[in-house]
DNA sequence: AGTTAGCACTTGAGCGAGCCGACTGCTAAT
DNA sequence: ATTAGCAGTCGGCTCGCTCAAGTGCTAACT
C-alpha cells in the first residue's frame, strides 16, 4: 500500500500532469478500457507527442495515481487517482438530462410517506447513475411521541398506533385485561395524549416511574409506547430501498472478472447500511473509493452518499454504489440534488427545529 | 416444442421408467451435473445394467422428459421432466432441519407489522432454499376503513392516519382551511369514526354523495380517506421484500452460462409481482417451471409460490425463485409451511370472516 | 421380449504453440 | 524538455492435439 495523498503534502505535480491525470481518469470512466498514450494524443488536444505523455504517465504511475494491468498496456486509474479526480472535479455540477423533472415526477409530497419517497428516490437515482442506488427512510436520534391511538381489533386484543414527532407511524399489538369497547379505548388514548404528547423516551420513563398514571389500560399503553420508542432508538429501524442492481451488473467490470455474486451478497447482509452509519453532515456528499472503505466487502466498490433530513431531526441516507470506475461527477451531483430534495420534503413534515 | 403432458394422456411410461425419471431429476437437482447411465447404476440399487438404463433414457429423451447437452453426454431434465417430478414427489414433506424453529424465532407476532413479518419471512425462506425469496405484505381486494385520526403537524397542515380493517396503516398530508388546534382535529376524527367505521369504499362514496356530512374539515378528511381506500384497491400497494439473491447466484448455473445481470433485472422491474398476480387459492402451492411461465423474463427460472392471508380477507404472496434445477420438494414444503404460518398471524389481526 | 456385454464413435475440456496487434520503454536526435 | 524511431513485452486468439467420459449400436444371452 503506497499512500500518496492527493494533497499539498505530495511532491507537486506540474499543471500539465494534473490535467493529464484528470483526462486519463475521465477517459477511463467513459470507456472502461486502459488508456494509452497514443489515444490520449489523438482524442484530446494535448499539443504534445505520445512520447511525452508516456513520460508523464510513467511519473503518475510512480506516484501511485495510475497502474497498469501488464507491462505493455495502457494506464488504469488506481484508488488515489480517482480520489484526485474527485477532489479536483467533484464540485462540478453535472446532473443528467432532465434529472430535476424526473425527480419531481417520481416523488409525490402529498403521499406523506417517507418510505414511498425513499423507494422512488432510489429508483430515479439508479437509472440516473446506471448503478445500484440505496435510499433509507428517516429516523430521529431521539424519538418523540406525538400522539397515540388504540384501535380495538377483536376479543381482548387491540392495536396501539403511535404517531411519532416526524410523522412516522409505528404499531404494536396490545393485550387487554378484558374485552373493552372502542369508545373507552379512545378515551384512554385521548387522556394519554394530554399527558405524553411531545415527550421523549427519557421523559416517558420518568413519567412511568413517578406512578402518576393510573389504570391498567393506561399503564399497558404507556409501557408499549415506551417500548416502541426505545426500539426506535436502539434498533436500525430505517427501511432500506435498493434499486438498479441490474444497471450495476451491466457495467463491463462484471462481464468478466468481478463477481456478481459478491455484489449480491453485499445487499443481502447489511454492509451498506453499516457504511451509512457514519453519516456525513447534511448537505455534504461523501465519497468512499475502493480500498478506502472500512468494510472489507465494500473494498471492490465505491460509494457516494449523503445524509438528508432535518438538522437535529429525522435523517435518512441516500447513495449509490458501483465499481470504482464510476461516474463520480454525475453521481455526486445526483446524490446532492436528491438529498436536498428529500430534505425539503421531510422538513415539511415536522415542526421547524426552533419549535422544540 | 414437443409437448408431452405428464398425465394419463401420454403413452404410459412403465413403472421402472417412471422411477428412473424421478431418480434422474433428483440426482441432477443434487449434483447439477448431467447424469450418466453408469453413475445411475452405481449410485442407486437399480438391479439393471447401464445398457438397460441407456435404453430407458433414450425413451425418456424421445418423450421429451430429458435432453442432452451434446451427443456424448448424460441426461439433464427438461421442463416436462421437472413437471413430472413435481407432480410425483411434490406433496412429500421435506422441510429443512429446524425450519419450524427458525421461522418461530424470526417472526414476532407482537410486532403486529405485516411488513416486518414479510421481511423476516423472505429472509428465512431464502436461507432455507438457497435461492431468492420474495414476500409481499397483505392487501384486501375490498378495503374497509376501521378508524381515522387527524394529527396536527404545523401551520395549516395535518396528517391523516387511516387504520384499515386488516390493521394496516396508511397516511396522507391534508391541508387545512385554517390553523386548527389538535383538540378540534381529534373531535372531528371521533365524529367521523362514528359515521364511517367499517365502511367500504363504495359505502363511503354513497355517504359522500348524500351530502350528509357537513363541515369543511370533515369533508376534506372524508375525501382523502376515500382516496386512500380507492388507491389501495386500484394500485398494487403491497410492499415486496426480496432476499437471497446472493444464494441464488451461488448456484452453479450462474458460474458459467446464465447471466446474473438478467436475474438482477428481473428484480428491478416488476416481473415477479406480475406472476404473483394470478394468485393461487390459499393453501395451494403453485409451481411454474421455466418455459411454462407467461412472462418472458421468467422463462429461464422456476418459481414456487403460495398465497397467504385470510379467506376473503387480506392476502399476500410468498415464494421463491431459482434456476429450473431447484429443490422443488424442499421449496414447496417451505413455502407451504410459511404461507400457513403467516396466514395465522394475519388472521389474528382482523375479525374472523363470519363477523362481516 | 427384454436385458446385457462389448466396442467403436462422438464430443467437450484442457493444454501448449504460435501468431498478431497494441503499447510501452529506451535511446538518440532536436 | 520534447520528440521520432524502434526493439521488446505481453495478452488474446486460434489451431491442433490428446484425454476421459459416455453414448449408440450390434450381437449374444435368458
Amino acid at each position: 500500500m503506497s499512500e500518496p495523498t492527493a494533497n499539498p503534502a505530495t511532491p507537486a505535480l506540474n499543471t500539465r500532469r494534473q490535467a493529464l491525470l484528470e483526462i486519463i481518469v475521465s477517459d477511463y470512466i467513459e470507456t472502461a478500457a486502459p488508456v494509452s498514450s497514443q489515444q490520449l494524443a489523438r482524442r484530446y488536444e494535448l499539443r504534445v507527442s505520445p512520447a511525452t505523455i508516456r513520460n508523464d504517465m510513467a511519473e503518475l504511475e510512480e506516484m501511485g495515481y495510475i497502474s497498469r494491468p501488464h507491462t505493455s498496456a495502457g494506464g488504469v486509474p488506481s484508488d488515489p487517482g480517482y480520489r484526485f479526480y474527485v477532489e479536483r472535479a467533484g464540485q462540478r455540477n453535472r446532473l443528467p438530462r432532465h434529472f430535476q423533472e424526473r425527480v419531481r415526477d417520481a416523488i409525490d409530497f402529498d403521499e406523506a410517506d417517507p418510505a414511498a419517497w425513499a423507494r422512488s428516490a432510489a429508483r430515479v437515482l439508479a437509472s440516473a447513475v446506471h448503478n445500484l442506488a440505496i435510499a433509507t427512510t428517516v429516523k430521529r436520534a431521539i424519538a418523540r411521541v406525538k400522539q397515540v391511538q388504540i384501535v380495538h381489533l377483536h376479543d381482548r386484543e387491540a392495536l396501539l398506533v403511535v404517531v411519532m414527532q416526524d410523522a412516522q407511524l409505528r404499531q404494536r399489538i396490545i393485550h387487554l385485561g378484558s374485552d373493552t369497547p372502542q369508545d373507552e379505548l379512545t378515551q384512554v388514548a385521548n387522556r394519554l395524549n394530554q399527558l405524553i404528547g411531545g415527550m421523549s423516551t427519557a421523559e416517558l420513563r420518568t413519567l412511568w416511574d413517578s406512578g402518576a398514571v393510573g389504570g391498567h389500560l393506561v399503564t399497558t399503553a404507556l409501557t408499549e409506547t415506551i417500548r416502541i420508542l426505545s426500539d426506535e432508538e436502539r434498533k436500525e429501524t430505517r427501511e432500506r430501498y435498493l434499486n438498479g442492481l441490474g444497471h450495476m451488473l451491466s457495467q463491463p467490470e462484471f462481464q468478466s472478472g468481478k463477481s456478481a455474486q459478491d455484489a449480491a451478497e453485499v445487499l443481502d447482509d447489511d454492509s451498506i447500511t453499516r457504511i451509512f452509519d457514519e453519516s456525513p453532515r447534511p448537505a455534504e456528499v461523501r465519497v468512499v473509493i475502493g480500498q478506502e472503505s472500512h468494510d472489507e466487502h465494500l473494498r471492490p466498490y465505491s460509494v457516494v452518499y449523503a445524509t438528508y433530513g432535518a438538522p437535529d431531526g429525522a435523517t435518512g441516507v441516500i447513495g449509490t454504489m458501483g465499481p470504482t470506475r464510476m461516474d463520480y461527477t454525475r453521481s455526486m451531483s445526483s446524490v446532492r440534488y436528491l438529498a436536498a430534495f428529500l430534505s425539503e420534503l421531510v422538513q415539511a413534515l415536522e415542526p421547524s427545529p426552533q419549535w422544540q
